[in-house]
DNA sequence: TTCTAAATGTAACAAAGGTGACAACTTTTT
DNA sequence: AAAAAGTTGTCACCTTTGTTACATTTAGAA
């Protein structure tokens, strides 16, 4: 029935029959929106689980004067904003809209506590779930707290060697640009500033640290 | 004996019999560290809940080369890193240090696990609390992809403003600067070129929204 | 009220990063 | 091997923000 709920995080680690005998233990529904619904909309108090089956959705925010700016897309199987079940705010940031036909399961907050009670696997890949996104965003944000674009480089270098003082990036300098939010030349003077300070070598991708710690220094600068 | 614990987010809504008997149902340890010590590395495998029951202590990051710079400052009660448990990463990200004497309770994994299933109460705190930490962030976040300080403090005025199209400012220009991360007299000239083009109106705290409209359009500027 | 500390307005100059463009080089595809 | 696509080096010029400094205004304390 619900074949694909086995590569959903949340059931990770069940299989497809354990899956079944759990979801006929709860109550919850099975939904249906044609292309372009809105399915949640921004403000909207956020009490139930709401698990994409099917389909494809986006989440976009609508701005004061009622303009939207698209956030992310969703694939099939996800799980909607799980953070905003158990979260202070309970309210959706976002309006979530359909692309094509989407299926979703609807899990209330009463029945999901229901399930975390009867299987533990479940509430330890829910914990997981949101643990991890606070640990992903955490490090955006510190990366972010860099403020120079010579200290994010010189951060992100450390960690791309990992040790080695010779080595080739994995990233272009493009994906590097976007990464930090700044223009490609950017990146490219910012190489070129650390080469000319004796600190690194760069001929392409190929990369050769002569002063790990000045290259540690340049984190403050 | 642990009359504290009332006040930890962990137990709220709990009252300390409550809490004296659940804690009696689990394993859990107490500890104790003198003044600048050690308590938990950087890197050091984080499979257990600590919580700060008395006392005082930071966490700070070490550098690549030694050096180290304070991440933030917590005090009794609290929970150290919760989201670390559960997250996809399982290794702390800072040094904890103690400033004074310190006591903790320490709960294993398995055991932390047992108490969500003993109290439901206390499940939906601990999801509550790293649920609110990933909302923090998510939000803190998105105002950092607000690229220019225009933008930035186009979506502090309207959130500020609350619909009303006149108002006092709650912060100073120096908060602001420090919230969106640049010079305080950046903030003072982004505030004048927005009434330079007759979008509002500022004198000091005072605000007066001319055109909502237009203010909402920095946003992508 | 008067004094004082904090907040704000403003200016000149410096520095960082953005933009657009193009050539040179590498990698991948055919 | 040749062609195509992508990546990098580099330049000139523009815009935004940082820095420092000082005068002015406001708000809070005495």
């Amino acid at each position: 029935m619900h074949h694909k709920l086995t590569t959903l995080s949340l059931f990770a680690g069940l299989d497809e029959k354990q899956i079944e005998s759990l979801l006929n233990l709860i109550v919850f529904q099975n939904k249906r929106y044609g292309p372009n619904s809105l399915v949640v909309s921004q403000g909207e108090q956020c009490n139930r689980l709401m698990i994409l089956t099917d389909g494809m959705v986006k989440g976009e925010m609508a701005g004061a004067d009622g303009r939207s700016l698209k956030i992310e897309d969703l694939h099939a199987p996800t799980v909607l904003a799980p953070a905003f079940i158990f979260g202070r705010k309970n309210h959706y940031p976002v309006n979530i809209i359909t692309y094509n036909e989407a299926k979703f399961i609807v899990i209330y907050k009463t029945e999901l506590l229901k399930l975390f009670q009867l299987n533990n696997t479940v509430l330890q890949n829910f914990l997981g779930m949101i643990s991890s996104r606070a640990q992903f965003l955490s490090e955006k944000l510190r990366f972010h707290s860099f403020k120079s674009l010579r200290s994010k480089l010189a951060f992100y270098l450390i960690d791309e060697a990992s040790g080695r003082s010779s080595f080739r990036l994995s990233h272009s300098q493009n994906d590097l640009a976007e990464l930090f939010g700044v223009a490609r030349p950017s990146v490219g003077r910012a190489f070129m500033q650390l080469q000319n300070d004796g600190i690194i070598d760069v001929r392409y991708k190929q990369v050769q640290i002569y002063d790990a710690s000045k290259l540690a220094d340049a984190y403050s600068e």
